[in-house]
DNA sequence: ATATGCACCTGTGTGC
DNA sequence: TGCACACAGGTGCATA
């Protein structure tokens, strides 16, 4: 479900609750197809204290004093909320993580695609390797330049490659073609240099608009403190087929690019 | 090398 | 009301 601003601010909010916190159990409720592994897992947490929690892309990365690192992917439908001692699970719940001062953290996953992983510096390191520039951090020129091979590839697609950019998805691909007056179908090739410094622009806009709303929660999308993103409201484009564009008044289309629903308006988008 | 389509899961909303 | 089907903030792999 979350995108580079909703899983930003969850990685914020763990940092500020969790850093300096020791983790004093693990109880895992429910095992998914990438399920942390029983007994390993948990021997492999409990009693180290947090470092800082980062965020690469869509990943949070949890680092401990001790070097050990654990890494969540929350996909789809993943939350991670924070609760109290008494706190009874309920059915779509993962794990549970207990911390020193009463803090616990409720992992939760309807759907079930999501992971968590302790891995080595070694393992660390080749799953990020993969991933292109942190849109917030890099240039515009950057970005752009990211936008031009393959030619014959829809700019869409190439917005959702987390190897191209890192941290965009179906939302703030669709609001960032928007605002840069693009259609999702353009091919790489019929993308004119300031076509693609406009595109650069817009996305860090998105993102930085929406991360400061503390993201979108178009559905499930809830913080840690189970509160929803506000960023609904001043979407454009996703979710609004039907409805008129706020700038032309055209109804907003929904199309299917790469097997995701898409949103556009034929009137400001060409 | 790139594109397509499906698979992983569960829940919800729509239309007949 | 019931049922079948489409669709959902993501990605990885098998096949074309």
């Amino acid at each position: 479900m979350p995108e580079l601003p909703e899983v930003e601010t969850i990685r914020r909010q763990l940092n500020e609750r969790l850093c300096g916190r020791e983790l004093i159990s693990v109880t895992l409720l429910r095992s998914g197809r990438e399920a942390p592994r029983g007994r390993r897992f948990v021997a492999a947490l409990v009693g180290k204290t947090i470092q800082k929690i980062e965020r690469r892309a869509k990943l949070l990365i949890w680092r401990f004093v001790d070097g050990t690192v654990l890494v969540a992917h929350l996909k789809m439908t993943g939350r991670f909320v924070f609760s109290n001692k008494n706190y009874a699970p309920s059915r779509h719940d993962r794990a549970l993580f207990e911390f020193t001062s009463g803090v616990c953290l409720v992992w939760s996953d309807v759907r079930q695609f999501g992971f968590m992983h302790v891995v080595k510096a070694k393992a660390l390191e080749s799953l990020l390797a993969a991933y292109g520039p942190e849109p917030l951090s890099a240039s515009n020129e950057e970005l752009a330049d990211r936008l031009i091979t393959p030619k014959t590839r829809r700019v869409k697609v190439a917005l959702l490659d987390q190897t191209v950019i890192a941290g965009i998805g179906n939302i703030y691909a669709d609001e960032a073609l928007h605002r840069a007056g693009l259609r999702p179908t353009r091919r790489l090739s019929a993308l004119s240099r300031a076509d693609r410094g406009r595109l650069a622009q817009a996305l860090k806009q998105v993102l930085s608009e929406s991360l400061a709303r503390h993201g979108t929660s178009a559905k499930d999308y809830v913080d840690t403190r189970g509160e929803r993103g506000g960023f609904l409201d001043f979407l454009r484009v996703y979710g609004r087929a039907g409805a008129a564009c706020r700038a032309c008044v055209t109804p907003i289309k929904k199309i299917v690019v790469a097997q995701r629903g898409t949103h556009f308006c034929p009137t400001c988008q060409t």
